[in-house]
DNA sequence: ATCCCTCTCCGCCGGACGGGGGAGACGGTG
DNA sequence: CACCGTCTCCCCCGTCCGGCGGAGAGGGAT
């Protein structure tokens, strides 16, 4: 038996465009357009109803653009599609803000056929190929520095995000205790239980683990 | 006539892998691979003398690892091959250090033979695909905001800037030592001058010199 | 009133770490 | 050739760290 052929809706507000993109796609076996849209909001509601594998979104649609299409549909689907976002320039600026909303993956209108084909198929079967979640993280970071809350972070007790504050500070044990005008053993207790909560193996990991979760800027 | 094969060179300390990699590849008409490299510096030499279009580039390796590898391909070539890099875990930090080192792609090692297929077809055809220069751009830009270069950043040798990083993954000298395969005795030397060129008191006060100067980003 | 969490502190132990000092090999420079 | 920087590795030693288990005091919740 074939696999099931990869669900896919074009959205893009050239007639002309959608016509020439469905005839590359439809002509493979194995890919299947189940639907069209011509606007953002429009591509937002027919996502929602053909749930398609992947969406190649152009960025510049009336009434809502790609870039806002895209983090409606990631935001508001469990499951959403990996969505490709097409645009006409490399330095578009909107690359940046694709990744931001959720974009899985990005391609050029220049792009020849095959490459858009395998581009799709790519993407639909895989969410670990080209710049996975990390360049996602890394849009994140660079947009919102105090991107991930982190779980373990809310569950630190006052006094032992002190001291994680003061490790990350580069005080030992010693120093910590005097800055906080405790016993050493109090300090030893604190730093066992956040290394505990943070899944760090030592202070240099749980440091790591602050500066990585936005702990210094947040906490 | 048959379009010309897309040359491939195999880089990875573990011959197995490199030997399956060569069976999926190979299998494949109009693929071709032309060389394999076990560690950084002969992938470098390699890469020189076969002149692939797609290196498939292991992150760690002896010697030099996979990042330095692909810097030094890319400075080093009028026209550089595209460097996919090879990689375990999606969450490696290292997935940022090779977009800047100019990496074209990124594929997890747990993808399945029809992705990485597809990925050297399409990252070898265009460099108009799924995420382009804009997205090094972007971390260029990310990089930058952390300005600071440190003095001491341009004195740690490269061996000392390896060791850095391992430090900063949160690695105990041991563990250094095996990944770098040298002897914990080496790796004590290296964190011992990492240690007095950064000015730090101890490993965890050079992670955080190495994360406030963004050596991360940079070295 | 009882329980649970938090903060405080204790001892013991093994392993990791950092300081000190030294040394051989290689490659490039003067 | 001699020198210097880098990378490799060795010794000893004291300290810091983290794991183990235990415990008392106070506060908040039920």
């Amino acid at each position: 038996m074939t696999p099931p052929a990869i669900r896919i809706v074009l959205a893009d507000d050239e007639r002309m465009v959608r016509t020439a993109l469905r005839a590359i796609l439809s002509a493979e076996p194995g890919l299947e357009v189940v639907g069209e849209a011509a606007t953002g909001a429009e591509a937002v509601s027919v996502v929602r109803e053909r749930r398609p594998d992947v969406v190649l979104m152009d960025v510049r649609m009336p009434e809502i653009d790609g870039i806002r299409a895209t983090e409606q549909i990631v935001a508001g689907l469990p499951q959403p599609p990996r969505i490709v976002v097409v645009t006409t320039f490399e330095n578009d600026s909107y690359v940046y803000d694709a990744l931001r909303a959720g974009a899985a993956g990005f391609l050029l209108k220049r792009s020849d056929a095959d490459t858009l084909v395998q581009a799709v198929r790519l993407v639909a079967r895989t969410d670990s190929l080209l710049f996975p979640s990390a360049v996602r993280a890394l849009a994140h970071r660079h947009a919102a520095p105090a991107a991930a809350p982190a779980p373990w972070v809310g569950r630190l007790t006052g006094r032992e995000r002190d001291v994680l504050r003061h490790m990350a500070a580069g005080l030992t044990n010693a120093e910590i205790a005097r800055r906080l005008e405790v016993g050493p053993a109090t300090v030893k207790s604190h730093v066992a239980a956040v290394l505990a909560k943070t899944g760090a193996r030592d202070r240099t990991q749980a440091v790591i683990a602050a500066y990585a979760s936005g702990f210094l800027s947040t906490g």
